[in-house]
DNA sequence: CCCGTAGGCGTTAGCGGTAACATAGCGATA
DNA sequence: TATCGCTATGTTACCGCTAACGCCTACGGG
């Protein structure tokens, strides 16, 4: 099953197609990458022996003697929630055309899980890193330093950076969205969000969130917290909780589009007057919302724009490579459930 | 910005650990990997120093030396629908506990995406491959028999595998759906799904289901095809533009959960009898589902099982690493959208 | 007291490439 | 014709680590 007995007896190497192409290995080796003056001949004779062959390249030999490896080290909390993909998406777009390759590794919001991915990842001596978030344990911070290549840390800029940095501020977001909130008329607000402790982002949201009520001299008058399962439907399991406990609220505000989408779900179902009684807002723009009716009122986290970002930085395209700063502006959305103001 | 002076010098390497704890860079080698016999005193001197200096091995000379890597690579179409992502969560799962990494390529459904993927992948030489699907160019097939590791092609047994292979027969699939479809009375059946030409297994799908139905004397009475955008909104509009056209239909069959979803949400929002009148039943069995009132008909397509299973393999856990075919049944769930069998 | 044995550690020789330098060939130039 | 300069190619010395082997010491039984 393995194969022709003949293919299959070592591994090919440099040495293989510089026989069977009658050159040196060195110039086998500037051929494939394309470095160095070669004769269309005998350029040709090689690329014909490596095809034939099916001869790899092996990397690994390449980097070490290189000391140069394409590699990008992305290190991301989750890929579960839509969020993640989408600054993939702008990562792999920027980086296809630069030869440099995304490495993805999931932490699922745990520290020390990042610091034993980040330490796995630089031990293959990447040309540059892009993990999510400020907060990181001592160790990893002190790995990040002293790895001597560019790191960009991204989603959020509300801390102090290791090196460069691009996201939105999270306590910006929320304020935004409790003042829109509090111009509208709204007043007994609830909010409704996920159990993670090291999710920092949406602290930080509600905090910049609550900063503004207390100005107003209000008070989150209620709230519901969940973990794991489908997020849709734990943010009507929730909703549907906290107004049966609360049914005088006139706004709640989401940790996240899936649970708001939960939520004016279970609204529209139950008839609720949303937004005359009742207002709802959620936070990230994720595109799933257009299919719905009504459309949530959201914010947009400018994902793909961070990845895009992050990763020119990385590549060199802009500028420097080292202390940057990008703080982006996320574009309210006000969709159809925040009354007009007042 | 990039540190301390003493620090930044050269990249650590064994030897500075060695000097650091006064022992061969063999016996540090040792120590850091577990390998050998080492004295309880010498292996504490050698942590120590290592943590100290803050060493991160090099794997990428490691890797040359012992002719193993640790990697597996993952090749899969997209990340930007639900279904891949919890395929590389079964596959992390069993993988965590075996000191193998997954690293992913995304091909975005272009077979010459794939093959640059993969060329690229096997030049880090990995020990092993998970592929999605079946059907790859020529070039990719040879390049995969031809690395001497093992293979196992995911999501599909509808074909010839390379080595292994584990998932579903998605034309089994569709024909399944159909029998159900055709049992509970519905007759004039319409189809709407992806425009997506490389997507082999819901082509097959909807060959298996077409297949019955042509048993049954019946075809489908119209279909409707879409591509990018928000799949969500997708199948709202789709829908209501099909139901336009053919008000007749009693049934929609949509090549994945998201449109079927939007479909649904059409149907309810317009006061359509579900399932009387009209059935529907999408594909996948996403979680997103369990949030809506009424839920969508589906069939689970087995993701995070198919994930573990191929992760099993490569692990040599359960068995050969070579050869082995996992043929997974998928579960009906009727939810709320096909009426009782007649 | 000698030798076998095993644990603990060091030495050597690459792994498969590439950077840097060396060299051969050849037409142009003085 | 000797010299130069350029292009196309070869040679050499590693890159940082580990497999394989070897040496030394301590120890116990015959």
């Amino acid at each position: 099953m393995t194969s022709d007995p003949r293919l299959e007896r070592r591994t090919l190497t440099l040495r293989d197609v510089s026989e069977a192409s009658g050159v040196s290995e060195m110039t086998v080796s500037r051929v494939l990458r394309n470095r160095g003056d070669v004769s269309p001949a005998t350029r040709e004779r090689v690329l014909t022996a490596a095809k034939r062959l099916g001869y790899v390249p092996n990397k690994i030999a390449g980097g070490l003697a290189s000391q140069r490896v394409n590699l990008v080290a992305v290190i991301i909390p989750s890929l579960s929630n839509m969020v993640f993909p989408e600054v993939l998406a702008g990562i792999s777009e920027v980086l296809d055309d630069t030869g440099l390759q995304p490495v993805v590794g999931v932490t699922n919001y745990q520290p020390e899980r990042e610091e034993q991915v980040l330490y796995e990842m630089l031990s293959w001596r990447p040309s540059g890193v892009i993990v999510a978030g400020l907060e990181h344990t001592d160790a990893s911070r002190a790995m990040l330093k002293n790895a001597g290549i560019p790191i960009v840390e991204i989603m959020d800029v509300d801390g102090e950076a290791i090196d460069s940095v691009v996201g939105i501020s999270h306590r910006r977001a929320g304020r935004v969205m409790a003042e829109e909130i509090l111009a509208a008329g709204y007043r007994r607000i609830g909010f409704l969000g996920t159990q993670m402790p090291h999710d920092h982002r949406a602290r930080n949201r509600l905090e910049g969130f609550t900063a503004v009520l207390a100005e107003a001299g209000l008070k989150l008058e209620d709230q519901e917290y969940y973990s794991g399962g489908s997020a849709l439907l734990k943010g009507r399991e929730m909703t549907a909780a906290l107004l049966a406990r609360r049914p005088d609220l006139d706004f709640l505000y989401y940790s996240n589009d899936m649970i708001g989408a939960g939520g004016l779900l279970h609204c529209l179902d139950a008839g609720i007057d949303v937004p005359g009684k009742l207002g709802l807002a959620g936070f990230n723009g994720v595109e799933l919302l257009d299919g719905f009716r009504v459309k949530l009122a959201t914010m947009d986290a400018c994902r793909w724009e961070v990845g895009r970002k992050a990763a020119e930085i990385l590549s060199g395209k802009s500028g420097p490579t080292h202390g940057v700063r990008i703080e982006l502006t996320p574009r309210l959305e006000r969709g159809q459930t925040i009354r007009a103001r007042r």
